[in-house]
DNA sequence: CTGTTAGCGCCTTCAA
DNA sequence: TTGAAGGCGCTAACAG
């Protein structure tokens, strides 16, 4: 079901159903509406690739990923939501499904796709290589530097602050921190949070109660045990990420303790299964719903000619849900 | 960045520069390594667009939405999950975000896609239309007959047996519904199995407790309301999906009605919201992770060639959570 | 008003 | 082993 079909099935010229599909002018009242006849009667539609390829312009926004997890999905319902009702359609690409090469596909999706098939791209990323490209790009929480393109990200360091402000505030004194990757920017953010909520506080750091989870939830439970095997257990641990801290839970529990009473937890991200875990997990929220609407808004603006360069940082809100308590009295 | 660029900085052909991309026999170990110094330097890649339009195999899996809302992701979750560590990338398209036209967009969609673009779709539409294609087709929840592509969908008699059944081992005899989009066969389905539950316990069934909330918001909380203002209200109400449960626990708290004291509600289809909202929702769990998964590999086995006709059921489960409870004594 | 022509970037015969 | 040529479906000049 192509172009020409449609043109044969009419008995006009290709360039003709092209006129008529792109609703150009030139072309006579009585032939546009039998060649537009035969193109409902054949469900003819035009093929996205092709027209792409010759045109610049095809009304698509493209949402590259590494893949569909939860933080990108909610991003993607924010963005989702934002673009209704303008001309843009919308195309998420998770390009580093196939097994093999991890790194550099932000910078893959973005060739295959941009110039031709998208007008413009949201990549959402973690690592740290944002590369230009031929068409406007936001990044979303690209732990990386300022530099490249537009980026959009959430307060690090303050979510870290108020997390850790929490716990001491529920009378915690020894505080764990279950770190993050330590190339992602994020992860020392983060990290410099705690550390600062615990010096205006006057309570002094202990490098022995910082251990690494690098974000994930095997690495984060054997932080978690090295930490709850110590000779002076903290009472309280501030974990980088949610996987982390949920994962601390688990290993909390399997040591016989109890969350909150024997020991509060608290993560960062608010993934949604923060609200369903048992207890619930008390966090710092993202906000990805505002986070994905402000880089439509952000990308909107540039396809439409203005200079965006000012990166966006959104706030990080307290959640405090169950896992988090006052301290045991010793 | 064109194969053209690679080519005049290599000094071959194009067709050479194609050859090693793709890794063509025919090729001399010393061009393929100039090439390739060549292309990683300018960091070519090859376009999606161009040679997707040249060959017909992508390696793309499309998958089609109207838009991303809760229903759609979580199957995406569970697409791009075991989608993992096949060939395979996922491509996300939402067709029926620009203004205009609302339907036809599965026909749309997958003419404008298929064939070129990708080689096999997932299309999730709740409505009937479910186009015959050039690429292998499954559809998701398609409410409509089984005629057509492969389908799956959830057991949505069953699992409103179920949930009926849940409400009348609770002591509740008096038991509304309301209804889903009438001119959907799970609507239909779900109403069903309502009044199959009724007949099952020995209750009467009283046309005056059914109402039409087309599974939208406003509409189910016009329906709740005259449900909850007849002369002998329920004392609960099985709501066609979870959003009209909410709606209709919205509704029942601004007449100054306590659920689940005064008034039981169970929904359908466990969206996110239905855990967080307060009270927290019972409802009737479509798999949605396993749906999408179950999608998967039906289309991969079409793509290898196999025949697949046979649609898929998937089981419904109670979750049953604090909105409902045991009916108040009179 | 209509049709012919020339590519968009790529892959694939087919000669050289 | 290499390159030239044709064409995938479509759009945009340009002639007629």
């Amino acid at each position: 079901m192509t172009i020409n079909d449609v043109a044969q099935a009419a008995g006009v010229s290709v360039s003709t159903v092209s006129k008529v599909v792109n609703a150009r002018y030139g072309v006579a009242p009585s032939t546009m509406e039998r060649v537009l006849q035969v193109i409902s009667e054949l469900g003819y539609e035009t093929s996205l690739v092709a027209s792409s390829l010759r045109s610049s312009r095809t009304n698509i926004i493209g949402i590259l990923v590494a893949e569909f997890e939860p933080f990108a999905l909610e991003l993607l319902n924010g963005i989702s939501a934002t673009l209704r009702g303008t001309q843009y359609d919308l195309m998420a690409y998770a390009g580093n499904l196939a097994p093999g090469g991890r790194a550099g596909w932000e910078h893959r999706s973005l060739s295959r796709l941009g110039g031709t098939l998208i007008d413009g791209a949201i990549i959402v990323t973690p690592t740290v290589e944002i590369p230009h490209s031929s068409v406007p790009v936001i990044a979303i929480d690209p732990h990386a530097g300022t530099s490249g393109p537009a980026a959009i990200d959430v307060d690090n360091f303050g979510g870290a602050k108020t997390a850790t402000e929490h716990l001491i505030s529920l009378g915690h004194r020894r505080i764990g921190h279950i770190k993050g990757r330590s190339d992602l920017k994020s992860a020392h953010l983060r990290e410099s949070g705690y550390r600062q909520a615990l010096q205006d506080a006057g309570i002094s750091y202990d490098p022995q109660l910082v251990h690494d989870g690098d974000y994930q939830r095997d690495l984060a439970a054997i932080a978690a045990t090295d930490l709850l095997t110590l000779p002076q257990p903290p009472t309280a641990i501030f974990a980088a990420n949610d996987l982390s801290a949920l994962s601390a839970i688990e290993t909390a529990k399997s040591l016989g303790l109890n969350v909150p009473n024997d020991l509060s937890v608290i993560g960062f991200d608010d993934i949604p299964e923060a609200a369903q875990s048992k207890p619930t997990l008390s966090t710092v929220r993202q906000p990805m719903h505002e986070m994905g609407a402000t880089a439509v808004t952000l990308l909107l603006s540039m396809l439409a000619g203005e200079e965006v360069t000012q990166p966006a940082q959104m706030p990080a809100s307290l959640i405090p849900r169950e896992s988090t308590a006052t301290a045991p009295q010793p």
